[in-house]
RNA sequence: GCCGGUGUAGCUCAGUGGUAGAGCACUCGAUUCGUAAUCGAGCGGCCGUGAGUUCAACUCUCAUCACCGGCUCCA
């Protein structure tokens, strides 16, 4: 890179040899429903999955059927086999299918007693069958026969032939490992992923869909824009963060700590690594030392007897620590301490992916210590901080989920009574504020239930990003208290809540709900000068530094090419704003403007940039 | 962690049992150019890593690491 005063780097280094990005055609809408939506695609994908599974069994024959159902777009059908199926063998399914459709098989409904439905599983030697047959409650029980050769239990519905599948609308997709029963202690099975439509232009529209998701995909997106990076010697699920990217991470950093300074949060800074004891007495240790980084022992006594340092997985513990530091009276209370705290777990290998799912990551962390009767407003206050945080990132869609403990399960500390009152409160959130929400049964954290934001990513994908949780165990676990009007020692209630839940895969979801386009404040660079001719570069310099110095985050593309090239590369970089500064613009102190929103904007006087540059900046809006 | 797939230049990819190629990026030269790619030359790869088979392995086999899809998990 050529040094240079104003050019905080080189335009040209990423996007090395990538097709044309052509303004997508537009051809006539096609609307896909999904599968829940469609009575039709419910009988097409049930008989799909049924005719793949007879074509399954064909070509191997000890492959044992489990269940085939319906999904949203498409299809799957574990089997167990004992050779496992790879994408090769999905031609020769698929060729299979196809065959059998063509012989217009009839599809049969048949109902029989639960005793016949035994008997003619016995004869078939399918033992999954039979254990679902033991879970079907009503009778009779449905079987669907494709013609004469083959059946499968079935709640239906289906097509009526398999002459009603057409071919070329069919698609099979992946296979993948399935655990029978979705139990990990249980056999895994072979599941082959497919897709069936009405028509092979809607099969052509899904394809289409599902690249235009991979062009979104954060992953793909953050290599392009250069903003985050994996190296193997550091290692899996730690992303490094280059200028780019940390950039980004500051401005959301910086957009959440001005928020939290006008809400009364308190800032704290803790250390990434604490002495196992903690971690037992916030109980993590014991819940979760599978899934934290092995601990760091002096020697192997010290390893024997559990003393030794381990990377923190929480923040909460720290806080505590601060919290109890003083003795504190309730007129401190609401207290609320905020870090950006960085966590380390170890996440299983095959969990890990892109910075959706990471073993390092940074909390937007906060712990809020109440008094039982500040908890309700606080939660509320904590619950619209957050909405308004997504309102400000224009992120819609999401879910809200009560994640609640679920009773069955063992995985949990606390009494009772301290789990319905957290749950209350949650409850009542929710209702005083009037939001859509949803409950997750066994859900919650070990320590108090949550009311999470889920949200999607472009492959459809689930993932939390903020959450807000009620706590009344850590407060005991750590004996915490604080003095009462009356003189007399209280436990506060702890909120823990993080807006952003994660930066790492906040900014995963944000790249893929922009598409790469940030808004203005959020933006890398916000603007590029691309220069005509060598001429006008000292006015180019010139202005840089005035908009820098306005704390605009503007540079030069001094590479040389032409105007063409400049602007490739800079709707490539995916720049929001372009200046193109000829003769004409530097005689004149003026910027050609165009955007990436909108295109060419006309001359504009370097002042006007300047401002309107600052006023989308400071209502993070648009120029 | 489990099942399947992938790993070739900085990036995106092609390729063959006889030790490799393209485009872009990068460097240099020419061009001084007005809204999505100027022309030419050059540089660049221990073909993820380790073992095995073979006269010979980037290619075949095994192991391992990483990534991708799915399952399980997710304080």
């Amino acid at each position: 890179m050529k040094p240079d005063a104003v050019q905080p780097d080189a335009p040209s280094e990423q996007l090395a040899g990538q097709p044309a990005e052509q303004p997508a055609e537009q051809p006539e809408k096609i609307y896909l429903p999904r599968t829940s939506e469609s009575e039709v695609l419910k009988k097409i994908r049930h008989t799909a999955s049924h005719v793949m599974a007879m074509a399954v069994q064909k070509l191997f024959p000890k492959a044992q059927v489990t269940i085939g159902p319906w999904i949203e777009n498409g299809f799957y059908y574990d089997f167990d086999s004992p050779d496992p199926f790879t994408e090769k063998d999905l031609k020769a399914i698929k060729k299979e299918m196809i065959k059998i459709i063509n012989r217009k098989l009839p599809v049969i409904r048949e109902e029989v007693s639960r005793a016949e439905a035994e008997r003619r599983i016995t004869q078939l030697n399918e033992p999954y069958k039979l254990e679902i047959l033991a879970d079907i409650k009503t009778e009779p029980i449905t079987i669907y026969h494709l013609g004469e050769q083959w059946w499968d239990l079935c709640a239906g519905p289906h097509l009526e032939s398999t002459a009603e599948l057409n071919p070329d609308a069919i698609e099979l997709e992946t296979v993948a490992g399935a655990y029978w029963r979705g139990d990990e202690t249980k056999a895994q099975l072979q599941r082959i992923y497919g897709t069936a439509w009405e028509t092979p232009k809607q099969l052509a529209e899904y394809k289409r869909r599902k690249e235009e998701a991979l062009r979104r995909d954060h992953r793909k997106l953050g290599k392009e824009l250069g903003l985050f990076i994996f190296a193997d010697s550091v290692g899996p699920g730690l992303p490094l963060w280059t200028p780019k990217g940390t950039l980004l991470r500051s401005q959301l950093e910086e957009f959440l700590k001005r928020e939290q300074v006008k809400r009364g949060y308190l800032p704290v800074v803790t250390p990434h690594i604490a002495k196992v004891d903690l971690f037992k007495i916030s109980g993590h240790w014991q819940k979760y030392k599978e899934d934290m980084f092995p601990m760091m022992a002096d020697d192997e006594e010290s390893r024997q007897q559990e003393q030794g340092f381990v990377m923190k997985p929480m923040n909460c513990p720290f806080h505590i620590q601060i919290y109890k530091s003083e003795l504190r009276s309730y007129r401190e209370l609401p207290m609320r301490l905020a870090e950006f705290g960085t966590v380390y777990r170890y996440e299983q290998s095959g969990e890990l992916g892109g910075l959706t799912r990471v073993r390092g990551f940074t909390v937007d962390d906060s712990h809020l210590f109440v008094t039982p009767e500040q908890l309700d407003d606080e939660f509320l206050k904590v619950v619209d901080l957050t909405l308004s945080v997504f309102k400000s990132l224009q992120l819609k869609d999401f879910r809200a989920r009560l994640s609640f403990r679920d009773p069955k399960l063992d995985k949990y500390i606390g009494s009772d009574e301290a789990w319905d009152k957290a749950e209350g409160a949650i409850r009542r959130a929710v209702e005083t504020l009037e939001m859509s929400h949803f409950e997750g049964i066994g859900e919650a954290a070990f320590y108090g239930p949550k009311l999470d934001f889920i949200f999607q990513d472009a492959l459809d994908r689930e993932w939390q990003l903020g959450t807000a949780q009620v706590d009344y165990n850590l407060p005991e676990r750590f004996d915490l208290e604080y003095v009462a009007e009356d003189g007399s020692r209280q436990r506060p209630v702890m909120i823990h809540r993080a807006p952003f839940g994660s930066l790492e895969r906040l900014i995963g979801i944000l790249i893929e709900e922009y598409a790469g386009d940030f808004p203005i404040w959020l933006a890398p660079t916000q603007i590029r000068l691309l220069p005509v001719t060598e001429e006008v570069l000292p006015f180019c310099r010139e202005v840089v530094l005035q908009m820098q110095t306005a704390g605009i985050r503007a540079e030069l593309d001094l590479s040389g090419e032409r105007l063409g090239k400049l602007i490739r590369n800079a709707e490539k970089a995916k720049i929001p704003v372009m200046a193109v500064v000829g003769m004409k613009e530097a005689e004149s102190q003026s910027l050609s403007i165009r955007t990436r929103a909108a295109g060419e904007l006309g001359s504009l006087p370097v002042a006007e940039v300047n401002q309107r540059l600052q006023q989308a900046i400071a209502e993070y809006g648009n120029f």
